[in-house]
DNA sequence: CAACTCCTAATTTTT
DNA sequence: TTAGGAGTTG
């Protein structure tokens, strides 16, 4: 099977085609000369050294020690001292708030002027790269950029072709087949595992099982590899790249053909690259595809806070840095910034019993501060009415609602302390609950786009599926299987295929108007993108459909619609906006408000607030009987005391799913950094009996459900 | 044959 | 709470 077949491009791609990857820069200003003298005097001396370092380095930089201000300072070391341009500078981040962060503060110590125009996520990076040459995935230009959500349809359109649907893997958590699909086809793209290598792959893994610990099912392997296969082929039919594919085709380019490589490797000078403890295979291929030559790397992490094993990073490509990079120097970062010296103290303590560990030991100069809090609730509605009466405390001392968090372990943990929240009339916001372009209505909308702007590609035939029926126009099972049948046959769109194909009359008509309505709207050159989306949800009765929809959620719809809208109109093509779409998580500016953020700990790495709740230190909930591996939790509870600036505290409850034991984490914190049990006075106000229960008094026999 | 209503079951972490 | 399925209605 030739990476390159399939490929079969259709007419009508004009305006997709405009779309080109900015690559040169025009001329630069020079930055300031004394740019880095600036930034270097808030730094200390050993950051400073780091930032100032010419080879490859490794920067281990423990919570709070100022991670971020050093590799900006490094970056302004680059471009105002060692006068490389900014746009021949590589630096890459996990996250795009992380990004965005970085990008503000090396604008600001080069006083305006550009920072590094390749500055970005591994997956953003990736996608300008795949842009420039999508043929190395046998796509063509101006592919879709599928987000994790368009990938489980394809993924659960192929299980069903193949007749996994309803069938019982062996695995033993198959609660949900459709969802272990998906993770394990990101899990072989991560590992930069091809569909028509993942066959041998599954086999040799089979085979070598006999001696490895780790349980290994032949048959869910084996189907796994299957459905990689063709989802691949629906992928390309669709002209769409997942996630997994953005970084999966250019990586594997690279690392077979070293004219490609070179030419990539030689836009770049220097490259940097935030929380390197998290890369998984993948990702720490790319990056070193672009060092070949200089070697010249700078490299921020803390591999006491890797945390994402089970998304295939593996906390081994920090350990062996100095065998990837030979000469690299490695640097601590030791002083906290954040934290008063108990909090501190615990974090210490607790992510000293994990083995392994490169090893740091953080200090503070701030003073002792207060202790941890340990209290145990009977149950979690008192642990989540015990935590708000907390906040209410402190705010009414004078603590702001945005200067409050609560993280939890997994999100379902958010209910209880969102409906606490609210019938307090607490100002709260959660996190990344559902990111505002993964919202049904957007993804509706931003579906009429596409099929508007290519009507008669076979690509647009997911987003046809996804608005044909939305409002009801008539279409169900049986019509689609009639459409799709038509298509097939005569090899067009699904939206061609309405043209010919035998659809009973009233849904035929609705079909067709429909189409007529998109194109006419869709061949207008003259709208700008933001007319073109309203113009569209109107024709479509999109719009009307919320208006008429007694439903509660409509009103938030219809704003959200809004804006879309007007933040189309910061994009100059439907390409620009649909990869930022895919890309991007929340709308610009949500975290601005006086809330309390409410977040699981992955999402809070990196963050700080001054007070911090921990619920749900429970055996079984955290640390996660789900994650096999004990250190990569232990981390997690490390990296969420490190949240703390001034207060944290930590609870758990005697009875959440039936009977549980505190966390073990929880013995570890030692007795002369907390206070357990202590019993508030709001909660005596207001006479509930809400008596926070010790666990480890409960008589035996209720130990265990 | 489509669309709506009701019911049940299940909830790790996500660029 | 919600997502998805089954069963019922039109």
């Amino acid at each position: 099977m030739s990476r390159y077949s399939d490929i079969d491009p259709l007419a009508g791609m004009e305006e997709w085609d405009r779309y080109e990857p900015c690559f040169d820069e025009p001329s630069e200003p020079q930055p300031p000369a004394d740019a880095f003298d600036k930034t270097a005097a808030t730094l200390t001396p050993a950051q400073a050294q780091a930032a100032a370092h010419f080879g490859p380095i490794l920067v281990l930089a423990g919570a709070g020690t100022g991670k971020t201000s050093t590799l900006t300072a490094a970056v302004v070391h680059r471009i105002a001292v060692e006068r490389i341009p900014a746009s021949r500078i590589l630096a890459v981040t996990f996250t795009n708030k992380a990004a965005a962060e970085m990008a503000s503060r090396i604008r600001a110590a080069l006083d305006g002027l550009a920072a590094p125009s390749w500055l970005g996520t591994y997956h953003g990076l990736a996608a300008r790269q795949l842009r420039d040459a999508p043929e190395i995935a046998a796509l063509r230009p101006n592919f879709d950029i599928v987000d994790a959500d368009d990938s489980r349809r394809f993924v659960k359109r192929v299980m069903k072709a193949q007749g996994l649907d309803g069938e019982e893997s062996g695995d033993a958590n198959a609660r949900d087949p459709l969802k272990i699909m998906c993770n394990r086809i990101a899990k072989f793209k991560d590992n930069l595992i091809t569909p028509a290598g993942a066959a041998a792959w599954v086999e040799a893994k089979i085979a070598k099982s006999d001696r490895s610990r780790e349980p290994v099912d032949p048959h869910t392997l084996r189907a796994a590899a299957r459905v990689y296969a063709d989802y691949q082929r629906a992928l390309r039919k669709a002209n769409a790249a997942d996630f997994g594919d953005l970084l999966l085709w250019p990586t594997l380019a690279m690392r077979k053909d070293d004219a490609y490589r070179a030419r990539w490797a030689s836009r770049f000078d220097w490259l940097a690259a935030d929380e390197y403890q998290d890369v998984n295979f993948a990702q720490y291929s790319w990056l070193k595809s672009f060092a070949a030559e200089h070697g010249r790397v700078f490299c921020v992490g803390d591999d006491d806070q890797a945390i994402y094993g089970w998304r295939g990073s593996d906390i081994e490509y920090i350990r062996r840095f100095h065998q990837d990079f030979p000469g690299a120097v490695q640097v601590r970062l030791e002083e906290n910034f954040r934290s008063t010296g108990h909090i501190l103290a615990a974090a210490n303590a607790v992510i000293a019993r994990d083995q392994k560990r490169l090893g740091k030991t953080l200090y503070t100069r701030k003073e002792h501060g207060d202790k941890i809090e340990i209290v145990a609730y009977r149950n979690a509605q008192a642990e989540a009415a015990g935590v708000v009466d907390e906040i209410l405390a402190r705010h009414a001392e004078g603590t702001g609602w945005q200067d409050i968090a609560i993280l939890y372990r997994a999100s379902f943990l958010s209910r209880g302390f969102e409906e606490a929240l609210m019938r307090a009339r607490i100002p709260h916001v959660i996190v990344g609950d559902v990111g505002f372009y993964q919202r049904a209505e957007i993804k509706d909308a931003l579906a009429l786009l596409r099929l508007a702007a290519t009507p008669d590609d076979r690509q647009s035939d997911e987003a046809f599926r996804r608005v044909i029926n939305e409002p009801r126009r008539g279409f169900g099972a049986k019509a689609m299987e009639t459409v799709e049948a038509e298509a097939s046959f005569r090899n067009v769109s699904l939206l061609r295929a309405l043209d010919t194909a035998e659809l009973p009359t009233k849904c035929r008509a609705a079909g067709l108007q429909f189409a007529d309505q998109l194109r006419r709207i869709g061949e207008d050159r003259s709208h700008t993108l933001a007319d073109q989306i309203s113009l569209l949800l109107d024709a479509s009765g999109y719009r009307a459909m919320l208006r008429d929809s007694k439903a509660e959620s409509s009103e938030d719809r219809l704003e959200n619609l809004q804006e879309l809208i007007s933040l189309a109109g910061e994009f100059h093509t439907a390409r620009e906006l649909l990869d930022h779409a895919a890309l991007a998580t929340s709308r610009p500016g949500e975290d601005e408000t006086d809330r309390v953020r409410l977040m699981t700990l992955h999402k809070a790495k990196g963050l700080e607030f001054p007070h911090v709740f921990l619920p749900a230190w429970e055996a079984g909930v955290f640390p996660s009987d789900y994650n096999r591996d004990a250190d990569e939790e232990r981390r997690l509870a490390y990296v969420a005391l490190t949240r703390g600036m001034r207060r944290v505290s930590i609870s758990y409850c005697a009875f959440r799913r039936g009977f549980g034991a505190p966390s073990l984490y929880v013995d570890d914190i030692p007795e002369e950094h907390c206070v357990r049990g202590r019993l508030r006075d709001a909660e005596r106000r207001r006479g509930t009996p809400r008596q926070p229960v010790d666990w480890r008094k409960l008589p035996s026999h209720l130990r265990r459900p």
